[in-house]
DNA sequence: TTGTACGCGTTATCAC
DNA sequence: GTGATAACGCGTACAA
């Protein structure tokens, strides 16, 4: 059996044409109980399997959706894309994956592929910004649903799924203030990606509430990795007047500078605070555990598919447009409790 | 535009067949350079993608390969599959992933999805053991080319991309011997699942070569997470004579005894030493760090991408199998290191 | 250099 | 209840 059987080989082989026994596996009311079963039978005998392939061609749905995101193996991520997974399977569709390395380009490609595979769907997490906002637009038109999830654009007509940064910035914020730190430094990464810009503005409108003076120095912009990190954690305890408390935009800085102040000495939490963004695994098996903001993952895809499939529920060529947002919850560790 | 444009409507657009646009667009050299121009501005105008589906349905070729594992929010498969991609992104393949949750029928049901779907191949990290062996025989047949990657099995003509886990275990062990530990005790998952009998038997035959008597009652076969972990902890200190050292052949079961012997004041590497198994990132950011043995997931899913181009470039039936084993490497860190 | 005709596997729309 | 035929979008022998 080196071939795959079609219903051509099922039809021949009873002697009927391939037209009943299309009605006869898809359960049409239509048909004879005898010939159904026949059908059934021989199928199964000749290992007879539906080409999807052919019938997305014929109905136009590919029952595809494609995923892109950054980079698939950061806990984040991978936890967006079971959510999403775990959303969508159950309704037949197959998930698309791939990873853009934040290259625009490249996103752009994968975008290209994505739509000439013909899925039925994009959810992306894009890398481009503000910047190359129309350059997306041009990427993007819009006979394909699109669905942004945490990195966003916005525009009319594509929904997005994001959580409540701004919120997730101010509580932080507000957390380490109630610990008694007065001196909050902040680690940004990039202010023209819009969840960046909001959590740097609850941090900002958390000193304003609590008449705490904004301090220009004690922002750093810094890559999400350790390296950048320590040289951060460096440039800040080398001011003249150093910080009490860290509030960092991404867990993966905040770690490179956890092990500099480590290395100096500079206990945590008593000398420093420091609370993190997007509770990655690590955070909670630290010594200390770090506190961080948590970014539900997992309901972040499910939202993202939900969204997605009332869509093209709604097949209407109505817009259906629904900007979620999720709730950001501060998980509250070592790294921030000095009682 | 509401419709996506075909061949047709440029072929419409500019009075031409739909054969001669189909030639222009792939660069067919027996076409005037005049038309090609034209069919491809043409193409840009309207927007024009070519449908990868009814190319997939006519070549027999869908450029899609399907990627199934247990889980994808673990860091060892994301990082194979983002191993898988990098190697077939290149050549135009797309990834479909797809997650088993450890069920053997979920499993059977991908299968069965991604067979219908027309994939190119399958590469797969399965959760059928040996005792399951013909049943997962019967869903794979071989119309397709398989590949089995890290949790295997074997069958003539279906090739394995595997670390070597007796050697991963032997070196593991040799080294707690060489720091002095003579009371070695062994985290276990499933001794149905090959590469958990190999990394055991590394562990037996590294004890027997430097005379230390296997002791039964310091093997405990548990899941991998971390409340077993720190139940097998528990059970291996109470023992009357508890330990010096444990091999576990995962992180995260090692995680909860970790855990619970800081609880008890039980010095790491002092009182006991440990190694873990898949070098997860956790391991490096703890206190202390955790030595573990590297599975390198990102050549194991080049690899595994690998064989499978070569499969299907031999597009003879010949039977092309290769058994891949990569090296392990244990990386030495604070939890094992008493000098 | 370009047009004609066909097939990939399926389902839907007519007929009978 | 079943058969014949067209259509989905593309590439490609075979003609012209």
């Amino acid at each position: 059996m080196s071939k795959k059987a079609t219903i051509y080989d099922i039809a021949k082989e009873l002697n009927i044409t391939a037209a009943t026994v299309s009605r006869a596996l898809n359960n049409n009311p239509k048909i004879s109980e005898k010939t159904r079963n026949l059908v059934l039978a021989t199928a199964t005998k000749l290992n007879y399997k539906q080409n999807r392939l052919a019938l997305a061609l014929k109905s136009g749905k590919s029952k595809n959706v494609g995923v892109v995101v950054p980079f698939i193996n950061k806990n984040f991520f991978a936890s967006v894309i079971r959510g999403i997974e775990d959303e969508l399977y159950p309704k037949g569709f197959h998930v698309i994956i791939s990873q853009t390395y934040e290259d625009r380009n490249r996103e752009k490609k994968i975008i290209q592929n994505l739509l000439n595979a013909q899925v039925d769907g994009i959810l992306l997490s894009t890398s481009f910004t503000e910047q190359n906002k129309d350059e997306f637009k041009e990427t993007v038109k819009k006979s394909t649903p699109f669905i942004l999830f945490d990195r966003v654009l916005r525009f009319n007509e594509i929904s997005t799924v994001t959580i409540d940064d701004y919120q997730g910035g101010f509580v932080a914020t507000e957390h380490l203030i109630a610990q008694g730190c007065k001196k909050i430094a902040h680690f940004d990464v990039d202010q023209s990606i819009e969840l960046y810009q909001h959590r740097f503005k609850g941090y900002k409108d958390a000193l304003a509430k609590h008449n705490i003076p904004f301090r220009k120095e004690y922002v750093i912009s810094l890559q999400s990795n350790m390296e950048a990190g320590k040289d951060a954690a460096k440039t800040l305890m080398n001011l003249p007047e150093p910080p009490d408390a860290i509030f960092s935009s991404t867990d993966n800085g905040l770690l490179g500078a956890v092990k500099y102040l480590q290395s100096k000495s500079i206990r945590i939490p008593e000398d420093l605070s420091v609370v993190g963004f997007s509770n990655e695994p690590f955070t909670q098996f630290m010594e200390p555990s770090i506190s961080s903001v948590d970014q539900s993952p997992l309901e972040m895809g499910k939202m993202a598919a939900k969204v997605f499939l009332e869509q093209i529920e709604n097949d209407s060529n109505e817009k259906v447009q629904s900007n979620v947002v999720l709730p950001a919850k501060l998980i509250v560790r070592k790294s921030s409790s000095k009682t």
